[in-house]
DNA sequence: GTCTATAAACGGATAGAC
DNA sequence: GTCTATCCGTTTATAGAC
């Protein structure tokens, strides 16, 4: 109904690409697999992208811009650290519910991306989102909603890793919702596996 | 002092490669960096090995064999459900202190090198460690150490996942030491980060 | 927007001299 | 154990026809 029921032929081979890239790697992916899956000869995907990297560039980057967008929306919003760090995991799962290929992506290349100088952006991206987490994390510390002997840095890697790394292992559609992931998850990370009885 | 004290070439080598592999990527090292790197050309590489895909074969079979190697003398030994789960998550951080790229390598290729019939093994290892995390974790649900709550499948993810993963961002030497971390991803796992008194 | 044809560089691997 | 020299398949990318 929107400007997005038709999707361009473009949109249509970065979502071709973007499959292939999280699926196989991005350098384990040539530009005649790319066209091939698209039904077309490689010289011809040169008439819509420069490079192959321009590919990806645009994939990562339009991810991100929506990701970060969404995530300022919970920040800005008026609510205690908790509910906020509550809302971004669950943000976080429901990203990988929506965008799984973008998310692997950028969780198995960004290394061997930022090498090169115009992915820099990304260290800017992670930047963003540490900052995101310390100040969430250090508010609940001070208000007494998390334990006080808390590491917060190393919460922080910790919260991160295991909300990103359930791509490798989620499937849309398939055992639970995100929604019920982000529960367990969220139950986990706050109260623990252990029983408080001992 | 023991055998280990004069390295083979061919460890030396091994262990060049593994540096390269974990830091760029299988892919993303050509047999030409791995001789560079060692001050040799690359033709004389193949005097050592087969090929770059029997050099990471070596790489990772040696160190897997090692690590379950413990992880069994942990399973063997006459200590409750819990201590168990502890001592198996201290046991895998100091894997990543003492093999970090070996790990590395592990985490970030074991999907791409599982399409080749050689690396069937990497696989029988993943079910393999799924069983020792799932009965122990089973234990301790029934024996009353863990939650009864628990959705032990997703639980074990957690758990695989927070740990392994740190092989992203530890550096053996740098910030805190691997028991220390260990120590924090238990007293996060077991008891989670939210006070208890809300 | 796609195809044909091909350039140009890269990368794994080999044979034989030293 | 390493070097020289090189083969050959693969891959990214380009130029111009349709």
């Amino acid at each position: 109904m929107t400007a997005e029921a038709a999707p361009t032929r473009r949109t249509e081979l970065l979502a071709i690409a973007a499959q292939l890239f999280a699926d196989k790697g991005f350098k384990n992916t040539t530009v005649r697999d790319i066209a091939e899956a698209a039904g077309i000869l490689s010289g011809s995907l040169y008439h819509h992208f420069d490079s192959k990297e321009s590919m990806v560039d645009e994939i990562l980057s339009t991810f991100q811009e929506q990701l970060f967008a969404s995530y300022d929306a919970v920040l800005a919003s008026d609510v205690d650290a908790r509910t906020k760090i509550e809302q971004c995991v669950r943000l976080s799962f429901a990203a990988i519910d929506e965008h799984p290929h973008e998310v692997a992506i950028f969780q198995n290349e960004a290394a061997y991306l930022l090498t090169f100088d115009r992915f820099g952006y990304l260290a800017d991206r992670n930047a963003q989102s540490r900052n995101l987490w310390m100040t969430l994390l250090t508010e609940g510390v001070s208000s007494g909603a998390l334990r006080g002997d808390l590491d917060v840095t190393l919460t922080y890697r910790f919260i991160r890793d295991t909300v990103w790394v359930a791509v490798r292992w989620y499937r849309p559609g398939a055992g639970h919702s995100h929604e019920a992931i982000a529960d367990q998850y969220l139950t986990i990370l706050l109260d623990g596996i252990a029983t408080t009885g001992g």
